[in-house]
RNA sequence: GGGCGCUUAGCUCAGUUGGUUUAGAGCGCCUGCCUUACAAGCAGGAGGUCACUGGUUCGAAUCCAGUAGCGCCCACCA
């Protein structure tokens, strides 16, 4: 019952009911029959799986309700919508959740082994893993549940190892040394979209390295050559020549196994084919040429470590030269390091290696220098190059296809400047390395027979080997990287390499919103594997969302602790409030600002507006009553202006939304909802239509009413639906139906509005709005000219249109009410007699309010003179001010700025105020 | 170093192909209202030389060039 409803929006009380009503209703659930033959339109999104043990941040309700709002409204316009969701094993994440665990207990996942560590990590995520999916319903997601899947699967582990074995016996992929990013922490590899960049403030040393002594006479002639430049090249106290090479990394030149110039360098044509004694380890290395060397950078020569340096590793293949590691998985410095350094951290190694150099006296000192140093995406820790073999996607064969789908809109991005991003990507592309040396994971389909060394990638485990017979298989002990398994996201859900009703129906999907920092971990790649597997893109639109950031500009995130958990301010506000107000602040492009100390700073807007929406129901819900509304076609012939206004305005509105949704203006969405709603509906229509409300009203004129408040309200709950589902549900099941027609659906969203020329009314919206403009204004100069609250004014007016004559004449007791006028009247000339107020309408009509006897005319006189007097004490300071000659040559040019501001405004508010004063004495 | 983007009210931001907006909204601020849907509200109001400089145009917040500041992405010259 209306009465019992709250006069505020209670939405902890509303909301999970609602959700389970529309779970029960199978609201979320569709049928690949439905598509393949019912011939119902599909509309997929596929959910970016969030880390199984991920918990609810702001992007994800950020991005969760950016694609309901999607999806709903694509299920109110009667497509077969799906919005299948998931969750993603991550790797690295997750085994290094369960890691921290175990390390609580003292143990290391080495204690436990590979197989009770893997169990492990099954038990914690069986138990606490996919909350997060939970927690999406909370905020209203309304994906399919029951097609929920894992990328550990056995469903997607077999798409997994289908696509290895196609892509190995495809040529495109395969093993190789190379130099990787590896987390000395994590003990992985990394590929480089993990391995961050970040900008510090770093060193710069510079190193000498003795030549050996028969290159005394090359020594020397290049010596001559760069004309003792700076350090390059030089003597030592003993006698020996040395060369300087810089590097910001020192302990790195203990896996030194040249020195490099520029072949064309003349400079230093002479030592090349020579040789350097390396310090401290007491071997002899030689000086090579390489066109990489940048003869302008530094002195023109280059240390080379192969094993720790991937442009060094190179070099080093170009010219033969060996690599040697020095360092251990964890960056330690290893057995092949001289043995002083032995058993040192990285960074350990490097003072002891620059204090080394100093007391041997080939120090050459040390220069700031900006660079950035990659961190693990996971854990922070500085990466360290390091050469290792691994598994790698040869990847150019695959862009192809998928550039080509950017290039020809195929698939297009919004915002589009990602675009270009992604092309830039794609034609830049380098090879993936996809093997991790992680236990957590798709575990690499490859064995090694221990008797004959054949290598076999196979689907399924083999018992032997196929050449020898031997049943002596070792399987690579590395994982895939989790984007391996999520790159087959759209189609592996679907079932995958098996022909699917559900991927014949639901592939390819339409529209992928995400994080643009996932754009080519993921986006891009999934975009190849569409091309690759399924031959078409996995959808027609990427949707690159907004970054939520704090109000120091800082992106949110667990490590600031500056971050906002979703669910507190579902409690505090509700989830219709958080989704509002992320929607309206998300305009495409930009990012959104919030305060993690001021939730209610944040989401007033949201909250407030819904409690508007509340309110507005519950006004409509009392007035019109219980009694079944007439249908529109009965009522047609009592419509008034306001009932005609208001149904074209929602006519419209609805067109123009549509069309905003269409573009994936989200915030134009919400805006022009809340506009509508607010703006013209309640601030105005309501208004407008209160006193036919009334039991006693003309009972033709209040079922038009009636009848046109239930469509506007059911029109703009509809329209709101998608962004603010639950308020809009709740009211739309209360509002009464048409007499004779049973209500034709139980949920509100069986149904999106659509523009009805019918009711598109050109006239009605021009004489409300100049009806609205008319009111403003009597208000506007009531309050200015201080008319009493209670009192009533008398309006004049000349010039209306006669077209707006009879707009004044259906809404005069509206104009009189709302804008507390007594008489308003027509007159063919302004009266220029007498005290009051004058102003001009956007149509050209003009008005007059004759003010005498209505306020004090002797008492607004003083207070006008009053006030003139004040301000001409104020003006006379500023004036004498400016021409004190000290303060305008010596004052800061600002603040004489200011003053002579100060003068002008002063001077304009004495002229308007005289003007009035003038009225005010008569003529 | 290469590429992209941003700079509009005190704050956070809109402004969709140059022209009906007097450059808008929310929050904040000022004034008056507990008017029987809503004080999480209503009515009215103050506040902006649209970063700067120059150009194109009948007309520029909008297009072009340059300058300054900020941010992002890519590549890593050791």
């Amino acid at each position: 019952m209306p009465t019992e409803m709250d006069p505020r929006l209670n939405p902890n009380s509303i909301e999970p009911p609602l959700y389970s009503r529309w779970m029960e209703a199978g609201e979320f659930s569709v049928d690949p029959a439905s598509v393949l033959e019912g011939g119902r339109d599909p509309f997929v999104i596929v959910i970016p799986p969030p880390n199984v043990t991920a918990v609810l941040h702001m992007g994800h309700g950020l991005n969760n309700t950016i694609q309901d709002v999607l999806i709903r409204w694509r299920r109110m316009q009667g497509k077969a919508s799906l919005w299948a969701p998931g969750t993603d094993h991550a790797g690295i994440a997750t085994q290094n959740v369960v890691e921290r665990l175990i390390a609580k207990e003292g143990k290391t996942r080495e204690d436990l082994g590979r197989e009770a560590f893997v169990d492990r990590t099954w038990e914690f995520v069986r138990e606490t893993g996919g909350a997060i999916l939970d927690q999406l319903k909370a905020i209203g997601c309304t994906c399919d549940w029951d097609r929920t899947r894992f990328t550990l699967d056995p469903g997607l582990s077999r798409a997994v190892r289908e696509v290895f074995v196609r892509l190995y016996q495809k040529g495109l992929i395969y093993r190789g040394e190379y130099i990787i990013n590896w987390c000395p922490r994590c003990l992985t590899a990394l590929s480089n979209e993990e391995a961050e960049g970040d900008e510090v403030e770093g060193r710069l040393y510079h190193l000498r390295y003795p030549l050996a002594p028969e290159m005394t006479d090359a020594a020397a002639s290049a010596f001559d050559g760069v004309q003792a430049a700076a350090e390059a090249i030089g003597q030592l106290p003993d006698g020996r020549w040395y060369l300087t090479v810089s590097t910001t990394r020192p302990e790195t030149m203990l896996g030194d196994t040249a020195v490099a110039v520029n072949p064309a360098d003349d400079r230093y044509k002479s030592l090349i084919g020579g040789e350097v004694d390396l310090p401290l380890t007491g071997r002899r290395i030689p000086i090579i040429a390489d066109e990489y060397v940048d003869r302008e950078f530094g002195t023109g020569m280059v240390k080379v470590t192969p094993a720790h340096d991937p442009n060094d590793f190179e070099m080093a293949q170009r010219s033969g030269v060996p690599p040697l590691d020095v360092m251990t998985p964890e960056a330690v410095m290893s057995e092949n390091a001289p043995e002083a350094f032995q058993g040192m951290d990285r960074f350990d190694a490097r003072k002891a290696v620059v204090k080394a150099f100093q007391e041997e006296g080939l120090f050459g000192g040390e220069d700031p220098h900006t660079h950035n140093i990659p961190r693990c995406y996971r854990c922070d820790t500085v990466v360290e190059p390091r050469l290792s073999e691994q598994w790698f996607v040869k990847m150019k064969p695959l862009a192809e296809p998928a550039l080509k789908a950017s290039q020809d809109g195929t698939v297009t991005f919004v915002p589009d400047r990602w675009k270009k991003v992604y092309e830039h990507w794609m034609e830049n592309i380098r090879d993936w390395c996809i093997s991790r040396q992680l236990w957590w994971g798709h575990r690499i389909p490859v064995w090694y027979c221990q008797g004959c060394g054949e290598t076999i990638v196979a689907r399924e485990d083999p018992d032997s080997c196929r050449s020898c017979g031997s049943d002596d298989l070792q399987q690579d002990p590395d994982v895939l990287d989790t984007w391996f398994s999520s790159w087959l996201w759209p189609f592996s859900i679907f079932g995958w390499p098996e022909n699917t009703e559900d991927l014949k129906a639901f592939y390819p999907g339409h529209v992928l919103s995400t994080a643009p920092e996932i754009l080519f971990f993921w986006v891009a790649r999934m975009i190849m594997a569409g091309y690759e597997f399924m031959g078409e893109a996995p959808f027609s639109t990427v949707y690159l969302h907004a970054t939520v950031r704090d109000t120091k500009g800082r992106k949110m995130s667990k490590s600031l602790g500056n971050g906002i958990d979703p669910l507190e301010v579902v409690d505090q506000f509700g989830a219709d409030a958080l989704r509002f107000t992320v929607i309206s602040a998300a305009a495409v492009g930009t990012d959104i600002q919030l305060n993690p100390d001021d939730l209610e700073a944040s989401f007033a807007p949201g909250r407030n507006f819904a409690n508007k929406v509340w309110n507005a129901g519950r006004f409509t819900l009392m007035t019109v009553g219980d009694d079944p509304i007439r249908p529109l076609s009965e009522v047609r012939d009592d419509l008034e202006l306001s009932d005609r206004w208001i149904l074209s305005r929602l006519s419209v509105t609805a067109e123009s939304l549509t069309q905003e949704l269409e573009k994936f203006r989200l915030h134009d969405v919400a805006e022009k909802a809340y506009h509508f709603f607010w703006g013209e509906l309640a601030d105005w229509y309501l208004e407008l239509v209160k006193p036919r409300l009334r039991e006693d009203a003309d009972a033709r004129s209040r079922e038009a009413a009636r009848t046109t408040l239930v469509l506007a309200f059911d029109g703009i709950l509809r329209l709101l639906h998608p962004i603010t589902p639950f308020v809009t549900e709740e009211l739309w099941q209360k509002l009464p139906w048409p007499a004779g027609s049973p209500r034709p659906e139980s949920l509100i969203s069986a149904q999106w509005p659509v523009k009805d020329p019918a009711l598109e009314d050109q006239e009605a919206e021009a004489q409300l709005g100049a009806v609205q403009d008319l009111i403003t204004q009597v208000r506007s100069l009531r309050k200015e000219y201080g008319v009493p609250e209670g009192a009533e004014v008398d309006v004049v007016l000349t010039g209306a249109p006669t077209s707006f004559k009879n707009a004044l004449a259906s809404e005069d007791s509206s104009i009189r009410r709302l804008a507390r006028v007594g008489s308003l009247t027509m007159e063919s000339s302004l009266n220029e007699g007498g005290a009051g107020a004058h102003g001009v309408l956007r149509n050209g009509t003009e008005l007059f309010l004759p003010l005498e006897g209505v306020i004090d005319l002797e008492k607004e006189r003083v207070r006008l003179s009053e006030e003139i007097e004040r301000l001409a004490g104020q003006l006379k300071g500023v004036r004498a001010k400016l021409q004190n000659e000290n303060f305008v040559s010596r004052a800061p040019a600002e603040v004489v700025e200011r003053e002579r501001n100060k003068e002008s405004n002063f001077q304009e508010q004495m002229t308007k105020l005289q003007e009035k004063l003038k009225v005010f004495q008569g003529p």
